[in-house]
RNA sequence: GGCCUCAUCGUCUAACGGUUAGGACGCCAGGUUCUCAUCCUGGCAAUUGGAGUUCGAUUCUCCAUGAGGUCACCA
């Protein structure tokens, strides 16, 4: 058998979003498990579309995500250049070659007179055909007109790796441009001519492409050419609506997911689920146990939907199963000024705290400010609070002096911390849920925090007794 | 409009003719002597409709409906 060579073919039109990284990742998982080789080639044959910075843009997207090519315009390989715009001789030789069997001929009509053909056919309400207008004996080709296929409609009845069995009728068939008249070939010649060249076996694709399989097909036979195995992946859905996920309706570019800390295995663990599932009822996979048990067979043929809460539910899912130095490692760039600042053994243990009720790493600010500095007392944390609210300054404030002063004994550890704690709910006669409630606003200055014991350990007696103090003159008023 | 594809809980999906239609996310309720979260337990929730084939259809066939794609000198 063959190496198995996939590539992934971007245009350099923009950012990636979900929708291209998982044809990329298919791909790369495809070549991955059988020892292949992934290739990156870019095809950027529409000049007027291309976007300054996409192509970097584009590598960087595939080299965070882990998804590496073994071959590609910036590294090369054996059938390089992999820029279809410095391969324009490639397509000229097959274009001859097409010319000499009779089997590509030049568009004699002006652009204004083929969206005449096309209006008309639109107004009867008819697919438009280019060959229902083929001239009978066009003009030598010279480069200046768009050379078209002259395409051999018939039936066709083919294999698709993902959607089966597909067949269509002749009508679909139709005589595509191969060199536009600013002498680029389009996509459906540069790719053919391409994979071919490169060999690649497995060409893989979105749903988009279906409708012109055929006129492929057509080509491969004029061509004289094994077609590769054909692959075609449903669309990924937009949040709301039933639209192809695009860069239109806001679908975002999936740096943008590194950047909110959304871990790179993640992004590649939940686009894999998006349409593809190993039959068993695992959900998490690591991205070694994904190249393992990827298999086509598997691979839904109906589209499915982004859905941010299960991501997020994933993020924290694997955020949870890593080490903490690890983690700590990987958090880096996301903490505050002032988390920062501080000592670096302090703040890792302080994410060791919020490890287990973190979703991405961009919350760890929110999560862990009051760790690095005191924030002002606020009236409201205890005015709103349910269980609070009810008492009056006074019985708070006597509460929080008895639990002031049995804590300033304390060697400030978790043990005793936790001891001290339960002592004082009998010395007050209060519930865990009034008199925690007091000591944790009292001590963070924020409604929710890790365990009370564990997080005023992490404080410190200093800053504890010193919050306190704090609150407590906030009381006297 | 022609052609092509698709169709299971709100969402991601399992069940390759026989299950009380399973799991996960989310949501709701309870538990883990405190909040948030984690973890655990329980609950709500689906086969688009109609014919047919079959002893038996989520599963096979046909029709309808719905959704998506395509009909570019874009990919």
């Amino acid at each position: 058998m063959k190496t198995v060579r996939t590539r992934f073919a971007p245009s350099p039109t923009g950012f990636l979003h979900v929708g291209g990284i998982r044809t990329a990742l298919f791909a790369w998982l495809l070549a991955r498990q059988s020892s292949g080789q992934f290739v990156l080639r870019f095809e950027d044959t529409d000049k007027k579309r291309e976007v300054a910075g996409a192509r970097d843009h584009l590598i960087a997207s595939l080299r965070t995500l882990g998804l590496e090519y073994d071959e590609g315009p910036d590294i090369g390989g054996p059938f390089a250049p992999y820029t279809q715009s410095e391969r324009l001789e490639h397509y000229q030789a097959w274009a001859q070659k097409l010319i000499a069997e009779g089997r590509a001929y030049a568009d004699p009509y002006s652009a204004d007179e083929v969206q005449a053909f096309r209006d008309q056919a639109r107004a009867s309400k008819q697919p438009f055909l280019y060959r229902n207008h083929r001239p009978e004996s066009p003009p030598e080709w010279d480069g200046t007109a768009p050379l078209r296929f002259k395409s051999d409609p018939k039936d066709y009845a083919w294999h698709d790796a993902v959607m089966g069995d597909l067949s269509t009728g002749p009508e679909v068939i139709d005589d595509f441009i191969l060199i536009k008249s600013d002498g680029y070939p389009t996509y459906n010649f540069a790719h053919i001519i391409d994979d071919l060249e490169m060999e690649i076996t497995h060409v893989m694709r979105g749903q988009e492409f279906l409708a012109s399989q055929p006129n492929y097909l057509n080509l491969y036979e004029a061509l004289e050419i094994e077609p590769p195995v054909l692959v075609t992946m449903p669309h990924i859905l937009a949040e709301n609506g039933n639209k192809k996920l695009s860069k239109r309706d806001g679908a975002k570019d999936v740096l943008d997911y590194i950047r909110d800390g959304y871990l790179p295995e993640t992004l590649v663990n939940f686009i894999a689920s998006l349409g593809w599932n190993d039959g068993t009822e695992q959900e998490l996979f690591t991205t070694t146990e994904l190249i393992e048990k990827f298999s086509l067979e598997h691979v839904q043929r109906s589209g499915a939907r982004f859905d941010e809460k299960r991501l997020d539910w994933m993020n924290g899912a694997k955020i949870r199963e890593l080490p903490l130095p690890e983690l700590f490692e990987r958090s880096t760039s996301f903490w505050s000024e002032a988390g920062l600042a501080s000592d670096t053994d302090y703040r890792q243990k302080v994410l060791g705290l919020v490890q287990e009720r973190l979703k991405f790493f961009a919350e760890i600010p929110e999560l862990t400010e009051f760790f690095f500095k005191d924030l002002p007392v606020d009236d409201v944390l205890i005015t709103g609070n349910k269980q609070l609210k009810r008492y009056s300054s006074a019985e708070l404030k006597n509460w929080l002096t008895v639990s002031r002063d049995r804590l300033s004994l304390s060697d400030f550890t978790t043990e005793d911390i936790t001891t001290i704690l339960n002592e004082l709910l009998s010395v007050t006669g209060q519930k865990p849920g009034v008199l925690f409630s007091l000591i944790r606003i009292a001590t963070t200055q924020s409604p929710a925090s890790p365990s009370l014991a564990e997080t005023m350990a992490l404080l410190g007696k200093d800053r504890c007794m010193n919050r306190i103090d704090q609150q407590l003159s906030a009381l006297n008023t």
